[in-house]
Parts: structure tokens; C-alpha cells; sequence
DNA sequence: TTTAAATTGTGTAATAAATACACATTCTTT
DNA sequence: AAAGAATGTGTATTTATTACACAATTTAAA
């Protein structure tokens, strides 16, 4: 192995060279990567959540994550995990952050990388019977294993931030929606009230919902319209998504 | 060592726990951290590279970078990188994305994350003597190492985006600035004409300048008001920034 | 010293976007 | 048949964005 990576050289800094033995001995650390995977059930913004087995956090709840397999990329290792975990693979997923420090793990150092992850919770609903996973409404979410807290706040916020950039809240809902679900949601993720009519008005003049000429129905009082967000049209516009200032 | 990070065992998914073995033969990878050091100089955004000495790639341009050391947390690995590189330390930084496809180093598998930095190119001027460092023209900044032009990329979109949502632009200029300078330094950013008029009307309408009652010297035209950023308003103030949507 | 060149400093009118707000209608339940 | 609950709709006000022109100041050149 020639010289690799990095390594100073007395006063002189150079760039990724380094020798065999310190790579092995020091320099490398175990990579994982956490699945933040949001769902909206109830009108209210969920968090898929496993029942952690590490001694220290037994018992406590923990993000989904995996270490990073050797020949595996971290997009790939995060849908990995989501597949695994949901059986969805055509889903929404972004980094966030990474998490490097040292003592985050109490094993050994184990720097992580979190993704978001939005899903349809109706898509998988069966495969949740397993009682060491659970869905947590987000705002009740607490204590959690190791630095997960932060984590999930990190994704919260960045998701937060995000929605109002693009329009990413239509894949936590079924693919025929009313309007009130969609406000719903939207308060639910910004954790805010919103003006009914000027909601309904924003997202009509942005003109990318089809109106299914169907009605909801089994609710009890008068039901609304259905609607499905036109995903081909939003590719095809040059100025896509509006943006949305509540 | 008792049972640790993850592993599969026969079907059933666990969480974080393998065996040592594993951990040292396969699930580790050299991690590292690149920064993208922005300045500002001659009314044109500049990046802060140096000349790779990696076979693969010699000669060519490529992020400042080094491994995280085994005890350092990856935001100081970050500060580390740069104080050694232009001897700041108080500026901003900011950590952009991760890293990690399974190639992207031609020795072994190294997952690098990448960090933005704005530094005020004036503090420093003095210690790029050495010919390896060099300040290029972002416009100009074509193929890099490794995958660092696709690291860079990321860091431009990142930055142009955070500079209208917060007051970062004013790390890059010096402590006294013109508002032609201010509203230079916005257009070198986001690589757009802005009219001046209208520049000046936001700024002032964000009431974050302070007058220092002083003029530029030294320009072959009539010179403009000096101005500073009033940092410790905006960290009281509750509204902080308004965005800035050119 | 006069003139040309360059850039600063300033305001208003027009357009677009965000906000606040009320009532009739439809369907379900009792 | 009446009460309850949510849907569907429009306008007026305020705020933000955009487009745009001319006088004043300084330096450099004639």
C-alpha cells in the first residue's frame, strides 16, 4: 500500500498520506447511518422508533440504524434500512447531518449518518406488529438512546425547513387526499395553526393538485373533495414549487 | 468487549450489536474532513485549494482536508483544518453534507465531511505565500481531485442558499464596507445582477448597519459611506433576519 | 480650471403577495 | 326536523417587490 491518505510531516502539512499501520490502529472508525422516518397517522406527525438492546439504553427508544456495510454507499445503506424496517423502497430520503462525536456511542466511536425519511404509515401498516417498533407522535417524543434526541430534532427542523421549500409533505399522505388533510398535515409538521381559506388558496393558485371529482367519505359531517398532487405537471414547471410562507 | 454496534442475526434485525471481529475486519472506514474556505477578494468569491501530492490526482486541485484524529469531534477536526491552514479561528463554519461513496478515494474506503467556511481573505493574506495553496476564481474552478468538485458544488448551493436565509456575507468582507462592496459581494454570490437601488432600500429597512460616520479612500470616483454589521443587535433581536429574496 | 467619467445617494408609482375575516351550504347525528 | 360540524367561497387591507431617473460628489484628464 503506497503512501495514502493523511499525515503531517514534521511542520510541513500534507495532504491524505498517511501509512498503513496508523490507518488500521487509529485512523478509522466505525459508520453507521440512522433513519429519521417520518409518517402522519390521526393528523399528527409520527416517528417510527425501535425499542434500543444496548445495555446502557435498554429499554429506551432509538432511531433505525445500521452500521454501513464495506461496499455499500450511504444513500444505499439508508434505503437499506428503510426497506428492511417498511418494505418501502420508492420513498423520500435525504441526508440531514452526520454526528461524529466521540463519545456519542458507548462502545466505541461511531460516527453516524441521519437521513430523513417521509412515508405513506397506510403503505406498511401490517408490518408493524412487532412490539419492539413503534410509531411516537413527534411532539411527544422525549428522552431517547444515546444522541438520538438530537438527532431527531436536527430532522424535525430540517424537515420543517424543507416543506416549505417543496412540496414533499403529499408523500405522507394517501394518494387521494382533502384539503383538510393536507392542512392537517402542514400543521401538524410546523406545529401551527394556518388560515383555512388562505391555505386553500395558496395551494390552488400553485395549481398542482387534480381535482378527483370524488368526496371523502365516512366522515362525520359534510365531506370534502379529493384531490391528488400532479407530480408529472410539478416536473415538468420551470419554477416548480412556490415556496410556501405561512 | 460485550456485544456492540450492529449485526444481523438470522432473520431478526438488532440494533447496534456485532462482535469485535467484525468491527475491526469490515465495518470501519478511514473518515475524514474537507473544507471549503470561501473568501472574498477583487469583488470576485474565491475558494481556498491546494495542489494534491495523491498519485492518482497530482497536480490537480483539491479541498483542504485531513483525517478526524481518533479523540477530536468532527466540527474541530473542521476548525483544526483551518486554523492550521490560514491561522483563523474565529469565523464561521458550518458542516455541508457527507461523503461516502465507496470509490470516491482511489487507496482505500475514506467517507469525508465536507464543511463550509467564510473567511475575511484580508486577516490572512499573508501566510498563502506557499506556492501549493491558491485562492481561485469560484467561476473559474473547473476539475478538482477525487470527487471534490461535486463537494464543492454542494458547498456553493449550500452557501447561496444560507446567505439569503442569514447573515453569513459579512464574515467574507472587512470590518468596515461600502455598500457597493456588500451588494458585490451578494452578486458574486448568487451570480446575478441586483439593482442597487433596491439593494440598499432592504438593507437599510433591516436597520443592521451601522453608519461609522466615515468615507471609502483611495477610489477613482466619489466615495461611499463606510458601514459595520451591528452583530449584537441581530443576536437580540427576536425577528433576526428577514430573508432576502433578490 | 474646466470638463468628462464614474459612482454615490435618493423616492415614487405599479404590481404582486400575504393577511384578516364571515356566511351560506352540505352532510351526519340525534 | 333541528343541531352540530365542517366545507366552499371572495374581498378589502396591508405589506413586500419591482422597475425606474436624476442630481451630487469625487477623481482624472485635458
Amino acid at each position: 500500500m503506497e503512501e495514502l491518505l493523511a499525515k503531517k510531516t514534521g511542520n510541513k502539512i500534507k495532504t491524505f498520506r498517511t501509512i498503513q499501520s496508523e490507518v488500521e490502529s487509529n485512523y478509522h472508525v466505525a459508520l453507521s447511518v440512522d433513519c429519521v422516518i417520518f409518517g402522519f397517522d390521526e393528523n399528527k406527525l409520527k416517528v417510527l422508533l425501535i425499542r434500543s438492546d444496548i445495555k446502557n439504553y435498554e429499554g429506551q427508544w432509538s432511531l433505525l440504524g445500521d452500521l454501513v456495510l464495506p461496499e455499500e454507499n450511504l444513500d444505499k445503506a439508508a434505503y437499506r434500512i428503510l426497506k428492511e424496517r417498511t418494505g418501502l423502497s420508492d420513498v423520500f430520503m435525504e441526508q440531514v447531518h452526520t454526528f461524529g462525536d466521540v463519545n456519542r456511542h458507548p462502545a466505541s466511536r461511531v460516527v453516524t449518518v441521519a437521513y430523513c425519511s417521509l412515508i405513506n404509515i397506510q403503505h406498511h401498516k401490517l408490518k408493524i406488529l412487532d412490539n419492539e417498533l413503534h410509531w411516537h407522535d413527534v411532539e411527544s417524543v422525549t428522552e431517547m438512546a444515546f444522541d438520538h434526541k438530537k438527532i431527531f430534532d436536527t430532522s424535525l427542523c430540517q424537515l420543517q425547513k424543507r416543506v416549505k421549500e417543496h412540496p414533499l409533505g403529499f408523500s405522507l399522505l394517501p394518494n387521494k387526499f382533502s384539503l383538510r388533510e393536507l392542512q392537517n398535515l402542514y400543521e401538524a409538521i410546523l406545529n401551527t395553526k394556518l388560515d383555512r381559506r388562505n391555505f386553500r388558496k395558496k395551494f390552488f393558485s400553485m395549481d398542482f393538485l387534480i381535482d378527483l371529482e370524488e368526496i371523502e367519505k365516512d366522515v362525520p359531517h359534510r365531506p370534502g373533495k379529493l384531490y391528488k398532487f400532479d407530480y408529472a405537471k410539478f416536473d415538468r414547471s420551470p419554477k416548480k414549487w412556490a415556496g410556501i410562507a405561512f
